[in-house]
This record gives structure tokens, C-alpha cells and sequence, in this order.
DNA sequence: CCCTGATTCGC
DNA sequence: GCGAATCAGG
């Protein structure tokens, strides 16, 4: 299979997403391998995105042993105007009892505007580090309340997607897979239909991702 | 071991 | 352009 222009456009959605690799391969399906995937990001130009891997590292270390204890850091004013975001509740004293993230939640650092991008040679210096006020888990924002979005997707849970991407509603339905199928039991119903010897069939529904991989 | 992304290089 | 092989960190 090769890349189409559909394929590529949920190859750049769910990485953009912050989907691993192989979840986009996994999703892609017929046989894309998450090499496949990494290999037409990077060609794509799509690559910056947290890695666990720093090979290049050491960016050009002065050679003199000795450690500078205080590089004069140029002190960027950060005038950021910090938007407070009020809670609606009043909250208790008490810190929330280890209200943990949750394991599989792949959030990284996305902002209202997307990935924080980092290009190999521009590196805006550290943020000052006193955090003037307490932070508050940004939600994607986006993110629509109660309905799964791209960044929900995994194994476990119902890949159909309801609307269309860029739409501001568009999730995915999120329930629970029929084990061994992308959808629940009721969209597989309506992915894969045994072939009706009628003529006037319903036209078949669109197939997520470019539908699914024939295993 | 598993996972991850990055890179290389023959095709 | 493609992706398996390989590398390297978590």
C-alpha cells in the first residue's frame, strides 16, 4: 500500500496528535510498520516531537573542563500576563489526595495552539523558573467534554469516527472494542456487512483511517 | 525484556 | 521515496 494523500493526512493528524508511532502504524494498517510511520514523518517534516532518544546530544560543549557555575543567562522579562484560570469550585485546602494522570493518558504538551515545536537550531533558553501561581492541568482545551478525541484513541477503544477532523465536534465513539476489531461491536456492524444480494444497498459508511487493515 | 523515536542506507 | 535494520534512551 502506499501512501496516499488520505493515508498521509491521518499519518500527520495522529502524530500531530501526539499517537505513537506505532499506533498510527497499527491504525494505518495493512502492514505499515511504525518504521514505515516514523520513516514518512521525518519526510514529511513532521519529526519534532518529543523523543526518548537524544542521539546527538552534548550540543557543542566548550571544551574547557571547568564548569561555569553562572552563565549570565540574559534575563528574557517574561511578560507573560498569566491567565488565571479560575476554578469554579471553591477548593479545600487540601491537596487533591493523588489525583494521579492517568497511565495511558499520551497528553504531552499541547497547547491551545498546538505542539510546542522545537526546531534543532532556535531553542528559545529556559523560561524562568519561579512559577509565579499554581498551575492548573490545561486540559486540551479543545478537548470536548465527554466525548473521545484523537488523543483517546488506543487499542482498547472504538476508533469510528463520528463527524469529520477540523470539524470542532469531531470525536471518535469511544466505546469499548469488539476484541480483535478497531470498532465496538456496533460500528463493526456497520464496517463490515456480509454481502447483501440486494441491489439497493446503502452505500457503505467511510472507513476510518482509510478502513480497516485485512489481517 | 518491553516500549519509544532517530538515523542509516540499500532498494 | 520507501522502510527494514539498527541505534539509543526510558
Amino acid at each position: 500500500m502506499s501512501w496516499t494523500d488520505e493515508r498521509i493526512e491521518t499519518l500527520k493528524t495522529m502524530w500531530e496528535a501526539g499517537q505513537t508511532a506505532s499506533q498510527i502504524a497499527d491504525a494505518l494498517g495493512d502492514g505499515v510498520s511504525r518504521n514505515a510511520v516514523i520513516g514518512k514523518a521525518h519526510r514529511l517534516g513532521l519529526q519534532a516531537r518529543p523523543s526518548p532518544v537524544r542521539s546527538s546530544e552534548a550540543p557543542a560543549e566548550q571544551e574547557a573542563p571547568s564548569l561555569q557555575a553562572a552563565e549570565p543567562e540574559p534575563v528574557v522579562a517574561e511578560p507573560e500576563p498569566e491567565p488565571v484560570v479560575e476554578e469554579e469550585e471553591a477548593a479545600p485546602p487540601a491537596p487533591a489526595p493523588a489525583s494521579e494522570p492517568r497511565p495511558e493518558m499520551v497528553l504531552r504538551s499541547v497547547g491551545p495552539g498546538g505542539f510546542v515545536r522545537q526546531s534543532p537550531g532556535e531553542q528559545q533558553p529556559p523560561a524562568t523558573p519561579a512559577p509565579p501561581r499554581r498551575l492548573v492541568p490545561a486540559k486540551p482545551s479543545a478537548e470536548i467534554a465527554g466525548k473521545t478525541s484523537l488523543l483517546d484513541l488506543n487499542d482498547r477503544i472504538c476508533k469510528w469516527p463520528l463527524g469529520h477532523p477540523g470539524e470542532p465536534d469531531f470525536h471518535f465513539c469511544g466505546e469499548k472494542v469488539n476484541p480483535g476489531f478497531p470498532y465496538c461491536v456496533n460500528h463493526c456492524g456497520h464496517a463490515y456487512q456480509a454481502q447483501l444480494p440486494r441491489r439497493d444497498r446503502r452505500p457503505p459508511p467511510p472507513m476510518p483511517f482509510g478502513g480497516p487493515r485485512v489481517r
